[in-house]
This record gives structure tokens, C-alpha cells and sequence, in this order.
DNA sequence: CGTGTTTATCAACGCTTGTTGACTTTCAAG
DNA sequence: CTTGAAAGTCAACAAGCGTTGATAAACACG
């Protein structure tokens, strides 16, 4: 064809079935989110979607890239460390819904949770570290707990209380426990 | 039959399939878990595990029976609130694990799910209303986000910082964030 | 128009799943 | 021993899955 423009027709859809994949991955989980039904939701062929991605496992590794996107924090007072980071979480949450889909399959799926693990040992880790006062990779494992396990409350089991809090009593509530992971002196065994 | 003894044949079978079960829906959440493979862990013919349980969903249902045994904490010293209650899950995980089995299920499963929030409802937040400053519910939901993170972190993604804690460490870390989110003023809003 | 590549369609494959029904074995009770 | 219910076995079903290959439509370019 040599086609010079740079939209070329399959690029829509391809698009269209990434985006398809992602809310179904998001919505359903891995099992149960069917290549029939993404391509449903794309309004296209499934074998489509195989031409495309080669394979199920493929599109699910092209559906699961995810940036967590951390700034450096180096200008942000010590004070409001905590608080900057539980808002940035809610922000990149808020934007596009990858990162539920990777909650949602890092539970049964393999690749998702090697993503998931890779996620933190290459994107949260590294940034926290620069903040941690000492035993910085603990220090990174708690926040992620916290910050995970918010996410688990809110988006897939959604427990009540966790739904209706408003963004920023969120904030007032988590920024502590983040800042006292990150800054606080390691607690003294009992 | 009219068999006068306690123990019939049936009986043990059922519990086989049953311990089978946990295993296999705790490893590898609903979906994968398939009936085939948790009657081979029994030893036991397929078709036994429909005769005795009727479908794959009941099994579930009676594999996810789960009781978080949460004792009333009167006579513990609001001090140690927090320690004592995560010292408790910590043991209450390690006992058996149905907990496993709810948090890989209710990822992707709709009873799963609904259970989960039950235990959250009729098991955890009355327990914690008695000891919470005002808004128990908010309080209670919090804490749920801290203990169902950390227990996503460490038995479900793995994450090595957190795997490698110690118990005590455990709780010397999440302690106080608990008994903050018993027992701290609410925070202000900035 | 004609030609060749890209894009899409369709039917089918092999496989696994939950579930069922007919059949055989086990075994206590009379 | 005979009888009848309980417990276990076996093969098969219908449905759904991911995936494939042959085939048709769409379309840029000579």
C-alpha cells in the first residue's frame, strides 16, 4: 500500500480493541473476559483480535502497560509528602482504568502479577527511596500496602464507607500513615 | 441404612472434597479452580463433588464459609488496641485459609464478593463500633483497607519486602496506623 | 480497468468446562 | 442369603472457549 499518512485504518481499530480489552479486563478479570466479547464491544470479528495481538495473553500484556507516573518529590515539603502521594494516587486513578484491570488479574494471572510486582520494584521503590528515612524497601512495601489495599476497598470490593469518602477526607486520613511509613522512626520492638 | 454412628462414609468424603476445594479456589481463584481437578486432590470421581454439593457455585458457597472470630476487646488497653487487633489477623490468617480464598475469589466473583462485604458489615465494623471515636464506620472501613492491603501485598502479589516481615515487625509497623484510624481525632481538613 | 495488498468475514477445529444419567459396587439390616 | 438403600464409577452431553485457515470485500496505485 505504501501508505504515507499515519492513520492507517487498522490503527482504529486495533485501538478499538485495546480499548475494548481494557474495560473488559477491568470489569470481568482475565478468565472471564472473553475475546468473543471484546470483540463484541469493538463491534469487530474476533479473529480480529487474534490477527491483531497475536494471542489472549498478548493483548492482555498490551492492555496491562501501566505508568505509575511518580514525579520527583524534591521540591514537596517533608511535611505534605504523605499527602502529595495519596493525591497522586487518587489522580492517576481517576484518569484511565488500567490499573484496576491489573488489581483485578494480578490476583489469578501470572503475567499481571509479575506486572504488578515489576511496577513496584521498578516504578514505586526507586522513587521512595530517594524519601525513606531508613530500610527504604520496606518502607515502599508499606505505602503500597495501604495505597493497594485502599484501591482493593474502593474499586472491587467496594465497601460502603471507602466508596462515599470524599477525595480529599481521603487525603486527611491516608496522607499520615504514608508520611509515618516513609519519614517515622522504625518503631522499637515491644 | 439407620446407621446410629456419628461418623458415616459420606461424611469424610464431603470434608475431602471440601479441604480440596479451599486449596484449589485459595490458589487458584474461581474461575481456574475447576471441579475436575479439586476431585482429583480428593481422590474422588467428579461427579461426587456435584452429588454431594450440587454445583460448582455451592461448593463455593460452603468453601467460603468464614469466620473472622474477632473477640471483644474490652479489658485491652486502648494503648494496644491496635497492636492486639493486627496480632489477631495476623493469627487468624495463618490458622487455615479461607481468608485467601475470599480475597482470591472476590476479585472476580460476584458471591465472593458479597461475602467479603458481609464480613465487613455483620463481623468487622460492629466489633470495632465500640471501640471507634465517632464516624465507626468510616473507621472501621479504614482499617479493613490497611489489613486487606497488607494481606493482598503478602499472600497474594507477594511483594518481597512485605513477604519477608516478621511478625512482630508487622505489628510494630501497623499497629499504630490502625490505632490512628480507631482512635485518632478525625483530621482536619486542609 | 486491473492488480495486489490490506482488512474483514465466516465456519469450523480441538479442547475444556460443568453437569447428567445409567450402571455397578458396597454394605448394613431382615 | 436376600434385599434395598447408600456410595462410587463411567461415559457422555451441550455449551463455551481460544484459535485457525479459506475466502470475500475494500481500497490504493499502475
Amino acid at each position: 500500500m505504501l501508505c504515507g499518512m499515519a492513520e492507517k485504518k487498522s490503527d482504529r481499530t486495533r485501538a478499538a480493541i485495546l480499548a475494548a480489552a481494557r474495560e473488559r479486563f477491568g470489569a470481568d478479570g482475565y478468565e472471564r473476559a472473553t475475546i468473543r466479547a471484546i470483540a463484541a464491544d469493538a463491534a469487530i470479528d474476533p479473529a480480529m483480535v487474534i490477527r491483531y495481538y497475536g494471542s489472549k495473553e498478548k493483548l492482555f500484556a498490551a492492555a496491562a502497560e501501566f505508568d505509575i507516573r511518580l514525579p520527583v518529590f524534591t521540591d514537596v515539603p517533608l511535611a505534605s509528602l504523605g499527602e502529595t502521594l495519596v493525591r497522586h494516587f487518587l489522580g492517576r486513578w481517576g484518569g484511565d482504568d488500567t490499573l484496576r484491570v491489573l488489581l483485578r488479574t494480578a490476583v489469578t494471572n501470572e503475567v499481571a502479577v509479575d506486572r504488578m510486582r515489576g511496577i513496584f520494584a521498578g516504578q514505586l521503590a526507586p522513587t521512595l527511596r530517594a524519601h525513606a528515612l531508613d530500610r527504604p524497601d520496606v518502607r515502599a512495601g508499606l505505602v503500597a500496602t495501604q495505597m493497594l489495599g485502599f484501591a482493593l476497598c474502593r474499586y472491587i470490593l467496594e465497601l460502603p464507607p471507602i466508596v462515599h469518602m470524599r477525595d480529599d477526607e481521603v487525603v486527611s486520613w491516608l496522607g499520615p500513615t504514608v508520611a509515618s511509613y516513609l519519614t517515622a522512626p522504625a518503631p522499637s520492638q515491644a
